[in-house]
RNA sequence: CGGGGUGUGGCGCAGCCUGGUAGCGCGCUUGCUUUGGGAGCAAGAUGUCGGGAGUUCAAAUCUCUCCACCCCGACCA
């Protein structure tokens, strides 16, 4: 490809409302345009990037034994509501109506289309077991799409669906695509982590996450270092204090604690440690009732957790507070309260004696408060904080770390949580119905694109691994367009390297050199050839890696070779 | 959805408080010079100031309203 014949949407600038560097050098080196929120037309530049991308997803996919199919993006509703998740998915599910004033959905994922599929398709266990995926545009529509492609709405998702007659065979193609995915992500050149997950929405047990690791990262992970432990932080498990609750060793005290609401401020002004402290949050369940859940200070809720414990939940308004408790946010505690107010304690704050907590009054607390002694033990005790760096590793087996990450992937044992609710079933050896288990896997095509620039750039641009580039190569002539000598020896080179099978822009524009090189590296190319008329001279063009701090010279002889040798090794 | 903020040539911004001439940088066009790290000079083009309504002799500026987008919290590839 020549510059000249392509298009480079190159900018010094990049809108201010770009947070993330992958977004910014997104927009910076024309990957993507913005189209409206959450919707991003992708450039040619981008495209390439994209499909390299889906060609490794698609060979590993193959590779796996999966097969490639379609489904439309466009699904009936019928089929939502035979599986329920017409109810279930809520708002991020784009529904309209057609011409005759059928109700449609624009797919968020397809299990729904795939059952059906293979309710029709599948008669006997002798074609199991199977495996179809797709790599496609999928919408949802986020109450908050950010950073680019990143968390856009519309976006492009290989997902892929299994279908097995028992559980054994099920988690066989688990563990197959765990490995798949670990061959994708690796070949891939991405720094990453597959974690223990929560099933989230779609259901089923069994679940892993894969998740590219940056600062940046939407997600938090612990992990072990001294075992192979690791979790989304959603999922890992928080255990009981080692040592038993111990006995009172102070008479509850009502302390002035004027302005300070925020349990660092109250631990600050007592002169205590901030885990002496109980933070009280006040959530109206769905079924009803105001409850009060309690996490240690220093200690977060983790709100899946406590929705496992509670069922689905808002945070209280500051009226229902007032109303049902009496002290004003900030200033409530678990002592004295009315008599319909359930209280979940986190295993932590069970196991405190002596304990500050809020006196459900403003600008008062309350410090040496005992359970038992003070108030009724609490109505559950249970595990609803987040894991926090230096927590005992749930394998019993060190300490946990906390490190962010972007999930690119996902798989599920789905079980048969669609294949019941929508009557897929086959004819075991016996002749007997089975209902198909099922598996669902996906990776976010787009997305790794963004996570895999997250992770792969500098202060001149993008430095992704030449498997994900947009091209392999780039040629830097000087002076294309004034010096004959550099244009024909220019020319001849291109001709080589594209000969060579070398994905390869010659950049041809009639530009200062400054340009080029801030260009191609802003682009992400990851060699670079410069041909000058006095390395003509010596018969030698110069070379330079995109992360290399120097450039090196190489015979015009030996350059188709030396870059396969270094796309080879790459 | 709740809270905060921003909409002014393609991009980045100033102007708004205190109403009266739309301005700067980048980019773009043309010419000359320049040519190994985002060039210089000269001449140009490009704006329903997000939309609508109102106040006023006069609105980018004040008021109301709608819309779009961004940022912080609950979801997911």
């Amino acid at each position: 490809m020549r510059t000249s014949r392509f298009h480079l949407g190159t900018s010094k600038e990049a809108p201010a409302d770009a947070e993330l560097a992958s977004h910014r050098l997104m927009l910076r080196a024309g990957y993507v345009r913005r189209l409206a929120a959450g919707i991003y037309s992708w450039l040619p530049l981008g495209v390439r990037v994209l499909r390299k991308v889906e060609a490794v997803v698609r060979e590993e996919m193959n590779r796996a034994g999966a097969i490639e199919l379609a489904m439309p993006v466009v699904q009936p509703a019928e089929l939502w509501q035979e599986s329920g998740r017409w109810q279930d998915y809520g708002p991020e599910l784009l529904r309209f109506r057609d011409r005759h004033e059928r109700d449609f959905v624009l797919q968020p994922t397809s299990e729904e289309v795939i059952t059906d599929l293979a309710r029709a398709e599948l008669r006997s266990y002798r074609q199991l077991p199977l495996h179809f995926y797709q790599i496609q545009t999928k919408f949802r529509d986020e109450r908050r799409p950010r950073f680019g492609v990143m968390r856009g709405r519309e976006f492009v998702m290989k997902d892929g669906y299994s279908f097995h007659v028992d559980h054994a065979d099920l988690e066989r193609e688990y563990r197959n695509m765990y490995d798949t995915y670990t061959r994708i992500f690796t070949r891939l050149g991405l720094r990453f982590r597959a974690v223990a997950a929560d099933t989230g929405a779609i259901g089923g047990t069994g679940s892993h996450e894969f998740q590219v690791l940056a600062e940046s990262g939407e997600d938090a992970i612990a992990y072990c270092p001294q075992s192979d432990y690791a979790a989304n932080v959603e999922l890992a498990e928080a255990l009981a204090p080692p040592d038993p609750r111990p006995a009172p060793g102070e008479a509850m005290r009502k302390l002035p604690t004027p302005g300070r609401a925020r349990c660092e401020e109250v631990a600050e002004l007592l002169k205590l440690p901030l885990a002496r402290t109980v933070k009280a949050i006040a959530v109206v369940a769905d079924a009803g009732g105001l409850q009060l859940l309690l996490v240690r200070g220093d200690h977060s809720l983790n709100e899946i957790k406590a929705q496992k414990v509670v069922g689905a939940f808002r945070f209280a308004g500051e009226a229902e507070i007032a109303q049902g408790l009496g002290g004003p946010p900030g200033y409530l505690g678990p002592v004295g309260l009315p008599s319909g107010v359930r209280v979940i304690a986190d295993r932590s704050v069970a196991a405190m004696a002596d304990f500050v907590c809020g006196a459900n009054e403003k600008d008062f607390h309350l410090a040496g408060v005992n359970w038992s002694r003070d108030l009724p033990e609490p109505a559950g005790v249970a595990d609803i904080r987040n894991v926090m760096e230096g927590d005992p590793s749930p394998d019993g087996r060190g300490r946990l770390r906390i490190q962010r990450g972007i999930e690119v992937g996902h798989i599920f044992q789905l079980r048969t949580k669609y294949s019941q609710a929508m009557h897929a079933a086959v004819l075991d050896a016996s002749g007997a119905s089975r209902t198909l288990e099922m598996g669902c896997y996906g990776i976010g095509v787009t997305r790794v694109v963004a996570a895999g620039i997250e992770q792969n750039h500098d202060e001149r641009g993008i430095a992704l691994p030449a498997p994900l580039a947009p091209f392999e190569a780039c040629l830097v002539p000087i002076a294309y367009a004034k010096n004959a000598s550099v244009r024909a020896a220019a020319d001849r080179l291109y001709a080589e390297l594209v000969e060579a099978g070398i994905d390869v822009l010659m950049d041809d524009r009639d530009e200062r050199p400054g340009v080029l090189f801030a260009d191609m590296e802003l682009i992400g190319v990851p060699h670079r050839v410069v041909l000058s008329e006095r390395g003509l001279a010596a018969g030698e063009a110069e070379y330079k890696g995109r992360r290399d701090d120097q450039p090196r010279q190489v015979p015009l002889a030996h350059l188709a070779s030396f870059l396969k040798e270094r796309l080879a090794g790459a």
